[in-house]
DNA sequence: TCCAATGTAATTTTT
DNA sequence: TTACATTGGA
């Protein structure tokens, strides 16, 4: 237990200096510049500690904003463990949470209803494409991904659809500027909002209604932002409508760490905050707790190279620590054995957990070699994103039914389940009974009810699609009596998809019907903080998950993502893989050097998460479509001091195991890569890990490699001979596995 | 209406 | 390579 005093709270002690005056500043807007592990999360929380300890600021008028809802938990709680649990009135949420929260209660002043439902990407994609199908727009031309992201650029810039017409320049805008409109409608008409809808409508509203922004401007006293840099329009706005009264806006950021341009994040909003809030106080936090000095550097090297940036420099007192590792390998699957095999001796030496290592890279399809070559090793590990749990085919099955007893608007889900299970409900009779419902003006579910009138349907799947109505009738009257956890249990049984896996039985099956079960367990155990118990916040919540939420970083396992997921989270070791020209930074992004500063900036992130040791990998080749593709290390390797980094070529050591096929295409005329020595080719594939047969000792494991090219040795454990250290060249081992 | 076979397009990053 | 979509046959 810690006594609290007023005079010098305690709740300073362990802040230094300049994150002291921050936390104190107290009225007006600040904004606090916080290099990477500047401890600007402290800062925050201590910061709202001191407004309710020392200020007469009450919990629910503060506002606190995090990137990702996994922030705004451990936000909540860092919170919660310093003032105890007054802190649970505080509103802490990504700006999505937020403005869903606001929405749920004014919604029906901008037309929708309460129970609105929330999009994701997903749908959007099939609702765009019903509106292009509508009015002939050819999908083979036009990618409805396409579309969907211009819209949502549009609605992020806050223009109408009106607007957009007329700025449409390209071919592609203009079929969005077409679908926009109509997209808009639909959305409305379906009682849904897209993510983007979630930001606007709250602006809408402000900019509508004075009365009620004013009655936000007043109950939210002290809004405090997090990751500022990355706020696009919207969310800019956002603020500005609520702290105009009283102007306490508090924002934290670093225009180092923007990386969500391509989201609509606008860097001006950090750039420019003096010119926006007039006697904003700028704080800097410039020193770092979080990394050994030599990665500091290596990250500070390669960002000083972007031009369009606040000058700064981020400094630490910690030790020199390791050198930086540059490994160069042959291909893809050579870096991932170098990474696991990295990771294993790290353990054996440094007594480290798995948890304290994360894998890192530029595109998610970079996890799949990764992730063989763990497992190959018997590494537990973690993905986070990729194809995500909330996202797979029977989760969002069994969700659009519940959605649809939500919400029986929703046209999208009534026609992703209308036909699943299998009901013979085919794509000709839905058109006729969308006809049908178009023409009497009702909701799909509303024109099932009456399906006996379409006598273009046969009598039979008449029947079959009334009888779909009454099983979501059915629930929707339940729903009320019935915890949410019950409603699904009792529809998942009734709809018998549990036992259609069962009969396939296939791995496949089995892991489905586990993926269902999951789902039910996760809706009954639901219970979110604002003690709200109801479906409906729990598909909001669903909906608005992102992949890091749902990393659980307990479990003792090492942990595989995308450089922009693992924004804000620290590790004691990083490997940054695929560090070649054209995936880290991307090819597109040569051609315009904003894109290629916020690669540089993304590199930066990556580099920054790092606390005692960071390795940086590159292959010379790597398999893409099916196809090996030469690459040249990144530009990010060379602006690299030299004097930081350690270079480790592996090239030799280990060759490729699939023959060489080049890159014949003729959209990649990379220049060949620089040319070395092969006088390897002979030896087997050795890593450590390895499963080995030996003639005389029968079959053992790899457990380390020594020396290269001829001198390889190996150590090897066998199953019957026990550990021998043998020279690769005489031994003639096979490689199994 | 369903299923299997074939063809094709695709990899940024995400609330 | 794989995932998806479209096609054609049952």
């Amino acid at each position: 237990m810690t006594t609290r005093q007023t005079a010098k709270s305690p709740l300073l002690d362990s802040l230094n200096e300049v994150q002291c005056a921050a936390v104190q500043h107290e009225s007006g807007p600040v904004l606090i510049h916080a290099g990477a592990g500047s401890g600007k999360t402290r800062v925050l929380t201590h910061r709202v500690a001191y407004l309710l300890e020392n200020l007469d600021t009450k919990p629910w008028e503060i506002l606190a904003v995090t990137f990702t809802n996994k922030a705004a938990r451990e936000m909540k709680e860092r919170i919660l463990d310093l003032i105890g649990l007054t802190a649970r009135d505080i509103w802490v949420g990504t700006f999505h949470s937020i403005c869903a929260r606001i929405l749920r209660v004014e919604a029906e002043k901008l037309g929708y209803k309460r129970n609105f439902m929330v999009f994701d990407r997903d749908d959007q994609i099939k609702f765009v494409k019903e509106v292009m199908r509508d009015h002939s727009i050819p999908e083979k031309d036009y990618a409805p991904a396409n579309v969907v992201r211009i819209i949502s650029g549009a609605k992020s810039a806050l223009v109408g659809p009106d607007d957009y017409v007329s700025m449409a320049k390209e071919p592609l805008e203009e079929a969005a500027a077409l679908v926009y409109g109509h997209y808009q409608k639909r959305l409305k008409a379906n009682n849904t909002m897209d993510f983007d809808d979630l930001l606007t409508n709250p602006i809408y509203l402000f900019e509508a209604d004075a009365a009620t922004l004013e009655r936000y401007q007043d109950k939210f006293k002290y809004l405090l932002v997090d990751e500022y840099q990355d706020t696009n329009k919207t969310q800019y706005q956002f603020l500005k409508h609520l702290v105009a009264k009283h102007k306490n806006l508090c924002v934290v950021g670093d225009d180092d760490q923007s990386i969500y341009r391509w989201r609509g994040a606008d860097i001006q909003n950090i750039l420019n905050i003096e010119k926006d809030y007039p006697g904003c106080k700028v704080f800097r936090l410039e020193q770092n707790y979080r990394s050994t000095k030599n990665i500091l550097e290596v990250a500070n090297s390669v960002v000083h190279n972007n031009r369009r940036r606040r000058d700064k420099s981020l400094w630490t007192n910690n030790d020199y620590g390791d050198k930086v590792a540059i490994i160069d390998v042959v291909d893809q699957i050579a870096e991932a054995k170098y990474v696991s095999a990295a990771i294993k001796s790290e353990l054996a030496h440094s007594g480290r957990n798995f948890r304290d290592f994360v894998i890192l890279y530029r595109t998610n399809s970079q996890s799949r070699v990764l992730e063989e070559a763990l497992r190959n090793s018997g590494i537990p590990y973690m993905i986070v994103g990729g194809v995500r749990f909330y996202e797979r085919k029977e989760i969002k099955d069994v969700l659009a039914y519940l959605r649809l007893i939500c919400n029986p608007l929703d046209s999208i889900s009534f026609k992703r389940i209308i036909n699943v299970p299998l009901r013979g409900i085919g794509d000709t009779s839905l058109a006729k009974l969308e006809e049908f419902a178009r023409h009497h003006a009702l909701s799909l579910l509303q024109a099932a009810g009456r399906a006996s009138e379409i006598d273009t349907i046969s009598p039979r799947i008449q029947k079959n699609i009334f009888s779909f109505f009454e099983l979501i009738d059915k629930y929707s009257n339940l729903k009320e009596e019935f915890s949410p956890g019950e409603l699904a249990r009792a529809l998942v049984e009734e709809i018998g998809i549990l036992r259609t896996f069962k009969e396939v039985n296939t791995e496949e099956a089995r892991s489905r019907s586990d993926n269902v079960v999951e789902l039910l367990t996760a809706i009954a155990n639901y219970n979110n903080e604002l003690g709200e118990y109801s479906l409906e916040a729990f598909l909001e919540e669903v909906a608005l998950i992102a992949d890091v939420d749902t990393w659980d970083d307990r479990s003792n396992a090492v942990t595989l993502m995308t450089v922009h997921s693992a924004k804000g989270l620290e590790f004691p070791v990083v490997y940054i893989t695929g560090l070649e020209e054209g995936l880290f930074p991307l090819t597109r992004t040569f051609e315009s050097e904003e894109e290629l500063e916020e690669e540089r900036r993304l590199f930066y992130v990556g580099a920054t998460r790092a606390r005692e040791k960071l390795s940086l990998t590159w292959a010379s080749r790597r398999l893409k479509f099916g196809e090996y593709f030469q690459n040249l290390p990144s530009r990010f390797i060379d602006e690299i001091e030299p004097a930081l980094v350690e270079r480790i070529d592996l090239r030799q050591k280990y060759p490729a195991r699939t023959p060489w096929r080049g890159a014949r295409s003729s959209r990649n005329n990379v220049p060949a890569p620089p040319k070395y020595d092969d006088f390897s080719q002979d030896l087997p594939q050795l890593y450590v890990g390895s499963e080995v047969k030996h003639r005389k000792f029968g079959i053992g494991r790899v457990k380390a490699i020594q020396g290269n090219g001829e001198n390889l040795k190996v150590v090897v454990r066998f199953q019957e001979a026990g550990e021998r250290k043998l020279v690769a060249k005489f031994a003639n081992l096979e490689v199994i596995e």
